[in-house]
RNA sequence: GGGGCGAUGGCGGAAUUGGUAGACGCGUUGGUCUUAGGAACCAAUAUGGCAACAUGUGAAGGUUCGAGUCCUUUUCGCCCUACCA
């Protein structure tokens, strides 16, 4: 028998599917809509295995909704630029524009290759002149609506890839992608204003009811809402100032203030520029770090001034002030006030220099001699020794009643703290979207004329140079606008601002004047499903979902604020890892498996060692290459395999074997398919088995929920149990009339995942109609005959099968002669009978 | 320190949401056929036991006729986040 080729047929569909625009997609009002979209791929070479999961399982959804009669919108694009570019360009003597181009070919073959039911025609690439001039039209209009902004700040600032990084790229005091330790610098830079939509932000999540728990709330914790109150703290000391503002959420323990702690960057560090002592102490400071041990264990240290901070409810107590390492000026006013008994880092600081310990709150089960020791209380309980708050439940009451006191005296008033900062966006590099703004002598900032858009990145300029290439480009620098010489910008956007609105553009990828059209995004917005990464979840989804709200506001452009619907986000393919004995890194293809013993390829005297499973990463050499697995087993094979050992959400571990056997199923389908066919074309068709048809409606049904329930796992389980059934179907039964037609449903529930093969197989068949998902019969799921249980004392005893919705009356008839069930129930006590239709029966007997 | 998720055979994982635990695949074992097989096919496969049967979803308790599923306590593992005032 001839083996599936799934080399020619594979190629012949995709050839098909891009000859005949299959999945071209255009607007039709009387269809629903389906937007189905994955993470688009930055363009750094090939594609990953990570891609070939992320994008099956869109095209798994995508090709099911097709089916479905849904007008679906699956587009792909490119996330294109970055420095990767750069750098790589600069190493090879290269244009960034070119690498990218060429990487996104490669790339884009390589998709096809998937058999993908993506709409080219939408492609989009984000380093294209075509796409950034509408970013830079969406930069001035925010501008505009003064939602950007420049102002002088400190910037996280990476030494490797010279460059500013956003708070969010900035991982345990790294950049995330150079791994430098992130330092500290004062620079001019441009702001999105996304704390102004942190309410917003932080509301529109509980609407957010398809995403992941898992997600919001990270974006929650990430948004940071503190509900709290600022004081103002006159101060007393030789130094010009008169008071330090805070915010806290527990003024209520204000009784129990012992000190006040202001950042080293505070204001009032202005006055200590000439302090040797204090520029060695805020050295010190810097050193901590701000690694998670050095957080654990870090001292707390401070350094202490002469002035002294009066508490505002009591104004006979005066308390000093420190420079402390573990403020942070860029959260509430970069001041705190100490009140150790109630807070650990407090308490930490307290104990180091002295200071005193005072119990305002005692825990519900303490009397009122109840004093903190080892460590400060910070749990629920009433307030004590503190005059008018004493006997308030804390910190409920308690807070309110502080704030309420203290806006009657105008000591301070209520606030609501947000930890998300203002999104810094300039870049100094090169490969992005320009800022469209100059600065004239005085360095006033003049909007680059809409008229003029885009400004265009240079050609052919050198990237060896220290710094921002784009600063020693002169000639591209100058620009003339109403007559005046400008000085452009220099800096280029944030790339993660291209990705804020890609999905918008998908709508309208060739409209030449807007970014989007809104008759397109009406018709298309939201994306029903997202798909991706849950290492987004914070950064491109956060700025996207800001990113909506700032083009609508102040001019509603359409009803929509949250940009996608529904979220998935699905886990990462690993790999065992493997080092020889001196420690270096192997890749699986460097290594042979003898006797459940690892050794170095060839060579029987190396053994290697096996890591754990981790995610597949270059570095640790423990990638697959899909390329590679394409061409040996197929797309088909690969998609089968990609999704069928672990729930799309968890990590998924590659096997060799796995994959093999994958490609072996596609192989027996093939026979089988043979066999079919030839039982179906047999001319003496006589009867029919209607055992198929009820399998069929089954697994119609099993595969149906199990797609919208993102289980597909589960559907490669039932297509297993598909072939199954069939294989020995076609052994027991003849020549039946109803073969046919159930067995073509089957191959559409496969051609979601096998797309190739099941389309090969129904056109075999003579399919020429058009494909449409099968509809399972809810009442064909019944069967007539039901498996009883028959349980004593809640233990399966027997199993009987009988009629659908028999009465207990039918069931103790068959019983009354079941040898086993009688020997446990004679002379005994039948206390009583539980009885669930068409499930058990449950004796309890004594 | 804070938050979240999870724990089911040798392994990856199913389980209609309180009603036959272990679907499906991998692996393993035995067999058939083959020059051979790392191919194909057939059979077995939670554990103990010849068997009837007993035990069994990290551990302990509880609710229930009945618990992988609900409640309480606890152990372990993973992920995120962090001097956030």
């Amino acid at each position: 028998m001839s083996r599936y080729n799934f080399q020619d047929i594979e190629k012949k569909w995709q050839k098909y599917w891009e000859d005949n625009k299959s999945f071209k997609t255009v607007i039709n009002k009387k269809k629903k809509k389906f937007y189905c979209l994955e993470m688009f791929p930055y363009p750094s070479g090939k594609i990953h295995m990570g891609h070939v999961r992320n994008y099956t399982i869109g095209d798994v959804l995508a090709r099911y909704k097709g089916l479905l009669g849904f007008n679906v919108l699956h587009p792909m694009g490119w996330d294109a630029f970055g420095m990767p570019a750069e750098n790589a360009a600069r190493d090879n003597n290269l244009d960034p524009k070119v690498w990218t181009n060429t990487n996104i070919n490669t790339m884009k073959n390589q998709l096809k290759k998937l058999g993908l039911s993506i709409d080219w025609d939408r492609e989009i690439s984000t380093c294209s002149e075509e796409y950034y001039k509408h970013q830079q039209t969406f930069f001035l209009e925010l501008l505009e609506k003064k939602l950007v902004y420049r102002k002088e700040n400190y910037v996280n600032w990476d030494p490797v890839d010279q460059t500013v990084l956003a708070n969010e790229q900035v991982i345990d005091g790294k950049g995330w992608r150079s791994g430098a330790v992130v330092e500290r610098k004062k620079l001019n830079q441009w702001f999105f204003n996304i704390s102004k939509f942190s309410q917003e932000l932080l509301d529109g999540l509980d609407k957010l009811d398809k995403w992941p728990n898992k997600v919001k709330t990270m974006q929650k914790n990430w948004i940071g809402k503190s509900f709290g109150c600022e004081i103002e703290f006159k101060v007393k000391g030789d130094l010009p100032v008169d008071n330090i503002k805070c915010f806290t959420t527990r003024p209520d323990t204000l009784f129990g203030f012992s000190f006040l702690a202001v950042s080293v960057d505070h204001p009032i560090s202005n006055y200590f520029k000439d302090n040797k002592e204090f520029l060695k102490f805020k050295e010190e400071c810097s050193k901590t770090g701000t690694t998670e041990e050095a957080i654990a264990v870090g001292d707390k240290i401070g350094f202490k001034t002469n002035l002294e901070a009066i508490n505002p409810l009591d104004t006979s107590q005066k308390v000093p002030v420190y420079f402390a390492n573990f403020v942070l000026m860029d959260y509430g006013f970069g001041a705190v006030f100490g009140c150790p008994g109630h807070d650990q880092r407090d308490f930490d600081f307290a104990k180091k220099y002295k200071l005193q310990i005072k119990t305002v709150v005692r825990p519900y089960d303490k009397d009122e001699n109840f004093k903190v020791s080892n460590e400060a209380y910070a749990g629920p309980g009433i307030i004590i020794n503190s005059k008018f708050l004493n006997g308030y439940e804390a910190p409920t009451n308690s807070v309110i009643e502080t704030i309420k006191v203290l806006e009657e005296k105008n000591l301070g008033k209520k606030k609501i703290n947000f930890r998300l900062k203002d999104w810094g966006v300039s870049r100094q590099r090169y490969w992005g979207c320009p800022i469209p703004v100059a600065y004239d002598d005085k360095g006033q900032v003049h909007a680059i004329p809409k008229s003029m858009l885009p400004v265009k990145l240079p050609e052919k300029i050198n990237l060896k140079v220290k710094g921002n290439p784009l600063d020693s480009q002169k000639n591209w620098k100058e620009v003339i606008i109403d007559g005046k010489k400008l000085i452009r910008e220099t800096d280029t956007l944030d790339t993660f601002v291209c990705s804020s609105w890609y999905y918008l553009r998908f709508c309208s990828p060739n409209e030449n004047n807007h970014g989007f059209k809104k008759e397109d995004i009406d018709y298309w917005m939201p994306v029903d499903q997202y798909i991706g990464g849950v290492e987004h979840a914070i950064l491109h989804l956060l700025y996207s979902r800001f990113f909506m709200r700032a083009i609508n506001y102040e001019n509603n452009n359409f009803n929509i604020t949250e940009p996608f619907q529904s979220l998935f986000t699905q886990g990462m393919v690993c790999h065992e890892t493997y080092k020889d004995e001196k420690n270096n890194w192997l890749s699986p293809d460097e290594i042979e498996k003898i006797d459940n013993q690892f050794f170095v390829k060839g060579k029987l005297d190396k053994p290697v060692k096996v890591g754990p499973s981790e995610s597949m990463s270059k570095s640790k050499k423990n990638v697959i290459d899909p390329e590679f697995i394409i061409k040996n087993y197929g797309a088909d094979s690969v998609r089968l395999f990609i999704l069928s050992d672990s729930p799309p959400e968890k990590d998924v571990q590659w096997s060799e074997q796995g994959m093999i056997s994958s490609y072996k199923f596609i192989q027996k389908l093939w026979s089988l398919h043979k066999e079919i066919k030839i039982k179906i074309s047999n001319e003496n068709k006589e009867k029919q088995n209607n055992e198929i048809d009820k399998f069929t409606n089954q697994i119609i049904s099993k595969i149906t929920i199990n797609l919208e329930k993102f289980n597909y796992n589960v559907i490669i389980a039932n297509m297993y149990e598909s072939y199954n059934f069939l294989i020995d179907f076609i052994k027991k039964n003849k020549n039946l009339n109803n073969l046919e037609e159930n067995y073509k449903k089957i191959l559409v529930c496969f051609s979601p995942v096998i797309p190739h093969f099941a389309n090969e197989c129904l056109v075999d068949l003579g399919f020429k109609e058009n494909i449409d998902w099968p509809k399972y019969d809810k009442k064909l799921l019944d069967e007539e005959k039901v498996n009883i249980v028959i349980q004593i004392n809640g233990k399966k005893r027997e199993i009987i099968q009988i009629k659908k919705d028999a009465n207990e009356k039918e069931i103790l008839t068959i019983i009354k002669n079941n040898d086993k069930i009688q020997n446990f129930i004679k002379n005994k006590d039948v206390v009583k009978k539980v009885f669930v239709p068409n499930k058990i029966l449950n004796y309890i007997i004594k």
